[in-house]
Order: structure tokens, then C-alpha cells, then sequence
DNA sequence: CGGTTGCTTGAGTGGGCTCAAAGACTGTGG
DNA sequence: CCACAGTCTTTGAGCCCACTCAAGCAACCG
């Protein structure tokens, strides 16, 4: 069932939390921020495979990552996933849920997470106190359409396993972290669904990949050899 | 080249649009629909290949499609469009644009089409001091990560053309027009082009879909016979 | 009217799927 | 600490959906 907000609340601010810059607060003072902290009164931890949010469920606040990572879907009629994303430390989960204050897709924790409740309602009466978060919500926003844009782009197999790839990757790098060698949280599975290729094909394309000394992949394990190449299998995407 | 935005100036205000349900104004007093347009001063035509705003172009404005169609796309360095959506009106381009203040796809006008040019700085300015406009904006920012979502979920050719025709019917029926007969503005090679799939296959499946008495067209034109198959078609999709 | 562009239909090919099976890792209980 | 079951990943074989190539037809335009 969905988590619990009251399960373990975190003593962690906004003031000082390393993912101020991905996340929320931007060029605020620091009275801002305190009241923004006052706001942000709940922060959580979720066990693999426990529900964040449920298709359907009433939406009340935005959810933002904190440690762990997280897949979103939806179910099919005949109970099958489709993987809409992946959820990663900084990045924030329910934007989609706004207008019609609901949730329209399902997000489960892929390992131990953690994420800041952020009350809709609350975040919206001090965006129109301050008006630099406004512009940070609505950056977040454009950001998040802009992306989208990119993710879901048709194009060969290989070439979506490495556009996934580098995603990872980028995002990986931007918290500070090694682009070039860190550990997926999904399965195969969970890959393969997230960009319409069978399972099989995901391994097959890693194997082929470490052949082209493009990668090392062991299990989840994965190490970046050739970053360049990498990008070049996603050529003539977009420029 | 970018239409100037002098080409044409209309006499339209937006207390009087027949949009205005969909576009911006909701839930606001008659000063307040004023001071909106004062805001948005120019509203202008464009000719079929004209591009309302190119890749790379500095975002100053969002704009509202008030008649007629566009395409965005980015080109591939080989020169290749990638569709990425198809604008009607009552929607809004330029959501994408807002964190970077950059394009960074292109748009054109498929048939002769009008815009309303929406200044974002000052419409910032105006979510500011009135809350309902800016709850609007926001809801018509989740809308859109929404829908998007829906938009580029794998599926079989047959389903992808199914969902794309439903949504065509969706958006004309929304706006009061019949959602059963109506013309494509684009090619079949735009339609395969943003589906993923070939031009061929596009007209196959309209053949098909004619044999199967789902839906009569001819060239551009369109008649869905039987809305509760085209459904069916998209089944197990969403849900 | 002839040229161009867009749409349709057919034939054959191929990338990625399904089906199948074996190997590697994880967790649990004895 | 090991045995065993269950899950995840890898690899192979064969098939099918949608692609490419190709040709013919219909509409539009100068």
C-alpha cells in the first residue's frame, strides 16, 4: 500500500541539503528558506518496492527525491506495467497531477529512498509571497516538458539503450557523483519496458556494447569506457 | 525565416475569445481580463510553411494558437525532421522554452494559422498579482506533462494511429466541433513521421481501418464510424 | 496539360520479438 | 556454512511486424 508520511521523519533543511540546487530552493534569502523549511515539514523513507503515490490516488503534494531512485508507471487492463520513468535524487515526482488533482500513473521506490512531501497547496500560497520561487516552480515545470520532449524519441534499439545510458549518466554527474561508472537500480526488465525493447534485447545490447569496448556492464554494475561512442549511437537525434 | 510579429495585427480580445476556456482566462474579474490584454497586444497570421519560432530563437514569448495548425520538430544533423507534436487551437507553445529561454525545436504553420504572442516577463508579472492566472498557468503546464505522457507510450502501429485519431477527435470535439468528420491538416509522412512509423504504414492502417468500417477517409479527410472500436484499438494502454 | 507531390498497394527484407534453456546471483532455512 | 529455490541475466533459434524498395494512381498547380 502507499507509505505512510509519519513512518521516519528526517531532521534535514532545505538549508542544508546538497540537492538545494536541483530541488527547490533557488536564489532565496534566508528568511525564504526558513519559511520554505516550515513548509517542507515532512521528509520520509521508503523500502523497495513500496508505493510513493497510486494511479488514482488524490494528489496533495509533490514528492522530491532525496536518496534512492524510483520507477513510475501505469497498469494495462490486463495488469501489465508500462514505465513512464525513473525517478532519481533532486528530481520531483507529481507535476503531472496538478490539474485535475490526481495522480495518473503509480511510483514505487526501486531501493531504500528517501523524499521531502512538499504540500501543494502550501508551496502554491508562497510562490505568490515570493516571487523567485514561482519562477523556480515554473522552470521546474518547463524543464520537465523539455525533457520529456527528448526522452521519448523513436530510434533504434541500440541507440535508445544509450540515450538511457547517458541519462543515467548526466544525472549521475550533475549530483556530483561518477557519470562513468556507478550501478543501475531497475532490472533489465524494468529497462527494456521503460523503452519499448524486450528484455533479451536490453542484455543483448550490453553484451554487444562491452564487445565494442563501449562499456563495462556486470549485472547492474556499469562502467562507461567510451562516452564518446556512446553519444554517437544516439547521432542524428537531436544535434 | 521567424514571422515578424507586425505581420498582422487582429482586433480579437480575449473577453471575447471563443477559447478563452482553454487559452488563459479563468476565473477572472472583468479588470482582470483587461489587464490581460493589455498584455497580450499582438496576435498575428502566419501562411502555410511559415515558422512561428525556429530551433535555437531566444524565448520571449509563449503563443496561443487561436486558428488553423502547426508542427514542432527538431532536425537531426543529417537534416531529418522529428516530429515531436502537433498544435490546434486553444493550446499553447513555448512551455518547453521557459528554463533556458531558448527554443529548442522549431515550429511551423501546417495551414494559414493566427497566434495570439503571449510576453512571458510580463505575464510573470501578472500571475503575480492576480493567484488565479498563475494557478492557471501551472495547471496548464501539468496538463500538458500529462498528456505528453499518454502521447509517446510504445504501442503497435495499429493502436499508435488509433490513439493519434482519438486524440485529433478529442481536441476538435473540446473546442465544439464534431469529433466524428473532420480534415487532417498534415501529410500522411507527417503522421508516420511523429507516430514512428513509415508513411506506408500510416496509409495501410487507414486502409485497414477502412475495411474494418472503423472509419471512411479520403486523402486528408475523415469520418470515424465507430469511435467504440477505435477505442478498443488503444485498449490496454492507459485504462 | 505536363510536372510535381501525396497517397496507395505490393513484394521482399530485417530488426527486434517470442520461445526456450542454461547460467549466475540472492535469500532462506536447515 | 551450505543446499536449494527463486529471480535475474544471458544466449540461441526461429518468426513476424513494420520497414524499404518499387511502381502506379490521384490530386493539385503553374
Amino acid at each position: 500500500m502507499t507509505a505512510k508520511f509519519s513512518t521516519k521523519s528526517l531532521q534535514i533543511a532545505c538549508a542544508n541539503c546538497s540537492l538545494a540546487q536541483l530541488c527547490l530552493p533557488v536564489g532565496l534569502t534566508q528568511a525564504e528558506i526558513n519559511e520554505l523549511d516550515t513548509l517542507i515539514n515532512s521528509r520520509f523513507v521508503l523500502n523497495p518496492g513500496e508505493f510513493l503515490f497510486k494511479e488514482g490516488d488524490t494528489f496533495t503534494n509533490l514528492f522530491a527525491v532525496r536518496a534512492g531512485s524510483f520507477k513510475a508507471f501505469r497498469l494495462s487492463k490486463d495488469g501489465e506495467q508500462t514505465i513512464l520513468n525513473f525517478y532519481m535524487p533532486g528530481e520531483i515526482l507529481g507535476f503531472h497531477a496538478i490539474h485535475e488533482q490526481k495522480f495518473h500513473l503509480s511510483a514505487v521506490a526501486l531501493e531504500t529512498s528517501s523524499v521531502c512531501v512538499i504540500p501543494f497547496a502550501n508551496l502554491s500560497n508562497l510562490t505568490q509571497k515570493i516571487p523567485s520561487l514561482q519562477k523556480h516552480i515554473i522552470n521546474l515545470m518547463s524543464q520537465k516538458i523539455d525533457s520529456d520532449l527528448t526522452n521519448y524519441l523513436n530510434a533504434p534499439a541500440q541507440a535508445r539503450v544509450a540515450r538511457f545510458l547517458l541519462s543515467i549518466s548526466q544525472r549521475l554527474h550533475r549530483r556530483g557523483l561518477s557519470g562513468t561508472e556507478f550501478n543501475l537500480s531497475m532490472s533489465r526488465e524494468d529497462i527494456g519496458n521503460f523503452l519499448g525493447l524486450a528484455t533479451e534485447t536490453i542484455s543483448r545490447i550490453f553484451s554487444q556494447m562491452q564487445k565494442q569496448q563501449i562499456l563495462a556492464s556486470e549485472r547492474r554494475s556499469i562502467k562507461i569506457l567510451d562516452m564518446a561512442k556512446l553519444h554517437q549511437l544516439t547521432y542524428g537525434e537531436t544535434g
